[in-house]
DNA sequence: GTAAGTACGTACAAAAAGGTAAGTATGGAA
DNA sequence: TTCCATACTTACCTTTTTGTACGTACTTAC
């Protein structure tokens, strides 16, 4: 031990914010992964609980097999998603949200509703179809 | 006039909610200029009031002047964004949000202040750096 | 015996998104 | 007088994203 500055979380990483705004900081790929094209729908999924792959492929109309296992070994490595592996055959494979992920799929579904449930208005308010 | 039916906006249109999770759903394109790259951006710094064009590009670290056009007319014709355009030389431009955009932006500015506020939580929780 | 389901990884190809640079008309600053 | 700022648009090119199809190893249903 050189000094005797202990090692919890630095202040300065522990409370720095970051700025959606420039370019370089790292919450930018925090929210590519999130609004990525299946990002948000998949957080949205697991919010309804554990699914298992095949549960969420069907569930998210349009998702090819590719996209999904991306999609969510993207938010995995975010520490949004859980993922548990049976060693069986055929695979089992379980998918849940962590609770860092639960929070985050709060903010998207308030978004996602807000979408669904405004549409009607949205496609009125349209100038273009 | 065929009938007695009035053209007031029909039932089944002004109620249907949209379905995020089926591939045809018009609410998937509405998300999508939503989630675009610089969509969300866009609606949050419009949230702080109206902005010129430059301004906008400036307070958006990395945009270029195609994209941000490009996403601002995305917005403008989903019927979020509004733009005012003065007869000058040279140009000016101002874009604000209409009333339906204050409404998604809030939902969006939700998601980024999670995201900005949590940033080093998600940067420990990673398993890839 | 054959087909389908499971959870992916991979190679290849197509599509979409994005960036760069240049052009426009004009006023004001240096 | 030359340069910059304004708000874009367009052409061209590169990068990224996404899709398709196939392979796997084994079980269960038909």
């Amino acid at each position: 031990m050189e000094n005797l500055q202990h090692d919890r979380p630095r202040l300065a990483e522990a409370l720095r914010r970051g700025e959606l705004f420039s370019a370089e900081c790292p919450s930018r790929d925090i929210l590519k992964h999130i609004t990525s094209r299946w990002g948000l729908l998949v957080l949205v999924a697991l919010l309804d609980g554990t699914h298992r792959f095949s549960e969420l492929r069907r569930k998210i109309g349009g998702v090819s097999e590719k996209m999904l296992a991306q999609t969510l070994q993207w938010l995995e490595d975010d520490g949004f998603v859980d993922r548990v592996s049976y060693p069986v055959v055929p695979p089992h494979v379980e998918y849940s949200l962590t609770s860092l992920g639960q929070e985050v799929a709060r903010q998207v579904e308030s978004l996602a509703d807000w979408i669904e449930l405004n549409l009607g208005r949205v496609l009125r308010a349209r100038r273009v179809q």
